[in-house]
DNA sequence: TATTGTTATACTCTATAACTATA
DNA sequence: TATAGTTATAGAGTATAACAATA
């Protein structure tokens, strides 16, 4: 009862049977619209995700994110740079290793983050537009079992 | 009957719901998997999807080949470059068009792709071992129907 | 005037190397 | 010695602008 074949030639039709460059498409449609969903807010996909993860595991190090979004560290220095100049987060002190940075999300940060959140909500129906609430639960759980 | 939830932990918990997220991870991993299958072929994701390409429907124009690939006409050059540098593809002349190239796979190219879908078969294998056939169907079926 | 292919250029993204301050 | 954060730098990848040849 599962069709395969090109619906609608979204794909070079000898390509559509690589999953991986159905992937590709759908994570370049996926992230532009998240692009802009949330650019109003001053965040990016990347940073979105950072600002996700400090307030749900949040205080952590700037490592520990890293580590997190497998984001290697140098790089995440700019995305809380860009966090912490929207005042959506602050580099906090960590009395037990003064190296560390201790990441928390602010009053501000966690207001912006529930509006993203609501924004991103809308991005991700306009992407699933044209899948059923099961079918749209079924992407997820086999998405969620290819991810390594 | 549908199971959601987080599997396996692969990406951080409270960004599991988001579908774009997801999208990224699985891309990632689809990419590397896909690049260290055909690397020994002096093929890229890029240039095997181009020498697909060519070879399904050659030949044809490289304004046309980038336009089925979404790919700039300006990037395309060093594909196609790539690709006739490795013996693959020819750029032939249209005497209805002198601007043009007429792009066609050569033999070594026929040949290379056959031995590059093989490679790429099994690095799709590799990508998605964790589902039944059935499953990889709908997965197939699923991400076509959110591409654009 | 518009289009094809090309080059030069710039911009984004990300990692490597090297540094400091701590441990 | 090793690690956290930082900076400078370099490498992909890809787009914009400008050009010659041709339509």
């Amino acid at each position: 009862m599962v069709m395969s074949g090109d619906p609608a030639m979204n794909v070079p039709t000898g390509l559509s049977r690589w999953t991986g460059f159905l992937l590709a498409r759908a994570h370049q449609r996926a992230h532009a619209l998240f692009q802009d969903a949330l650019a109003p807010l001053e965040l990016t996909p990347k940073s979105f995700g950072a600002l996700s993860v400090i307030k749900d595991r949040g205080p952590l190090s700037q490592a520990a994110l890293g580590g997190t979004l497998r984001v290697d560290r140098t790089t995440i220095v700019a995305v809380v740079d860009e966090l912490e100049r929207a005042g959506y987060i602050e580099r906090g002190h960590n009395p037990a290793d003064r190296r560390v940075h201790s990441l928390g999300v602010t009053a501000a940060g966690s207001d912006a983050l529930r509006v993203a959140e609501r924004a991103a909500g809308a991005s991700q129906d306009d992407l699933l537009a044209g899948l059923h609430p099961g079918e749209r639960e079924q992407l997820q759980a086999l998405l969620a079992r290819i991810t390594q």
